[in-house]
RNA sequence: CGGGCCGUGGCGCAGCCUGGUUAGCGCGUCCGUCUGGGGGACGGAAGGUCGCGAGUUCGAAUCUCGCCGGCCCGACCA
């Protein structure tokens, strides 16, 4: 993309609304705009990250083998007064009336709709184990919203349902999830601590919450400082490997890490040596849950056994706050001048920025980058504007893409280029085509110049 | 929903207390010139129903009341 021809309304100055840092970087970086007091417009470098980081979700719960849907944004009230959820969900909950003064809701969550996409398409235990997923705009009418994406009301999020004959398979689909959590998290540059949880509105008491430490964190937590060291990594799994699953949870969840909710003191000073004893914030970017048959014995969600008993299934359901991740992920990484992205989330893969736009030479070099970089099949950002060359670099610090090309007279006089990490500040000078190599390498790409 | 604060060109603010010419400043935007490796300089220009509505007054951005919107703390929450 070319900077002169792209939308980039980037700002100077801090906007008065926003106090955190992630809000403020966002909305300075051209990357949103409020519509209505926690709802949100995501202009275009925005939506490229949203998109990335839906991406990476999908990728990773169809590895798991899970299959994605789409429900809709409005339901009917019927399905959640069945639920007995109507009433029980409060003022939080959008409530609308269409043209015919039927009771609408703007769904902030979505066990009733699936529940009655299963209990009218699936009856015999031969269908199980099924999850099926959605990504999809959910609404809580926050009382307060505030902090940006972070916690708006309206809110883009991945939720998704496991539907299991028995509560074996149900806890095997939840220790599967949670590893493909931890995969998810890290693909963004996230470490993500699961963290045992209080059930709230959804229900049940077989959950963990994945928290990203950052001190504008909502929730206060308390972990064992080993956990820090866990990282999922490359390794390879079979997710229909119970056992795997369930040794790959176990590493995960065994030291003591827990919210200001679940947190109990003693507990805590008797599990953890206290050296390892850890307090901190955490932002809260998803929630796996496994609730037995809470709704499917009300809602009539059952299937016929190998006997030919119809028995309620074991239900469990997990969301990733996707847009709320937007946030946390610039909470996680960012400094002073701006985001700092990781790579597989990145609206571009890197930047190229003309010190002299309109110099043949430098304009020649640029194109050619520019055209190398999508040969990768990759994206640069190419700041052709006529700029000067300190407010070029401010803009590239600001939105944050994790590498930079800079191209000017003064290095092609003796053929490089310069290449520079967002993360490290450091810079190094090179001929155009081994940037474009490292560029390659860094994405995984093969070069072929 | 309780408590506090704020709405003035796109953004950040001053002016309000103590009403009185054409409502200022910085940034950004547009045009021109000089520039050109970390938000450059100079010259010119555009852009404002002072959140909305009533009221007080000869006269309201300024005082009063109501409403709307937003921010912060708390309770609540992915």
């Amino acid at each position: 993309m070319r900077l002169s021809r792209y939308f980039l309304p980037v700002l100077k100055e801090n906007p008065a609304e926003a106090q955190i840092v992630s809000h403020r970087l966002m909305l300075r970086a051209g990357m949103i705009k409020q519509a209505a007091s926690g709802i949100y417009s995501w202009l275009p470098l925005g939506y490229r990250v949203l998109r990335n980081i839906e991406r990476i979700v999908h990728e990773e719960q169809q590895r798991a083998g899970h299959i994605p849907m789409l429900m809709p944004t409005l339901q009917s009230a019927d399905l959640w007064r069945e639920s007995g959820r109507y009433d029980d969900y409060g003022e939080e909950m959008l409530r609308v009336t269409d043209r015919h003064g039927r009771d609408m809701l703007y769904g902030p969550t979505n066990e009733e709709l699936i529940t009655d996409i299963f209990r009218s398409h699936v009856g015999s235990y031969r269908d199980l184990p099924l999850t099926l997923y959605h990504i999809q705009w959910k609404f809580r009418d926050e009382v307060r919203p505030r902090f940006g994406v972070m916690r708006g009301r309206e809110f883009y999020m991945k939720d998704g349902y496991n539907f299991d004959l028995t509560e074996a398979d149900a806890k095997h689909a939840y220790n599967r999830h949670l590893v493909s959590y931890l995969r998810t998290y890290e693909r963004m540059g996230l470490q993500a601590i699961p963290m045992k949880a209080e059930g709230g509105p959804i229900g049940g008491d077989y959950t963990h919450e994945f928290l990203v430490l950052a001190e504008t964190g909502e929730s206060g937590v308390f972990y064992d400082s080993e956990i820090t060291d866990l990282r999922f990594g490359h390794r390879e799994i079979d997710y229909d490997d119970a056992p795997a699953c369930q040794a790959v949870l176990e590493e995960f969840t065994s030291r003591y890490a827990r919210t200001d909710d679940t947190h109990d003191e003693a507990v805590f000073n008797e599990r953890v040596p206290e050296a390892r004893r850890r307090q901190a914030r955490g932002i809260e970017v998803g929630q796996i849950f496994y609730f037995g048959t809470k709704y499917s014995e009300p809602m009539g969600a059952t299937v016929a056994d190998k006997d030919g008993n119809r028995v309620p299934v074991h239900m469990g359901s997990h969301g990733i706050g996707v847009s709320r991740l937007t946030g946390a992920i610039i909470e996680a990484s960012h400094d002073d001048k701006g985001i700092i992205w990781p790579e597989g989330v990145t609206p571009f893969h890197c930047g190229i920025v003309n010190l002299k736009q309109g110099d043949t030479k430098a304009d020649a070099a640029c194109e050619a980058l520019y055209a190398s970089v999508a040969a990768l099949g990759l994206e640069a950002l190419y700041d052709d504007t006529e700029e000067r060359a300190g407010a070029k670099f401010a803009t590239q610090d600001l939105i944050g893409l994790p590498w930079r090309i800079t191209v000017g007279p003064r290095g092609l006089k003796n053929g490089v280029v310069e290449l520079t990490s967002r993360r490290t500040g450091e810079s190094e000078e090179m001929p155009p085509a081994a940037a474009i190599e490292r560029i390659a390498q860094v994405y995984g790409k093969a070069a072929s110049i």
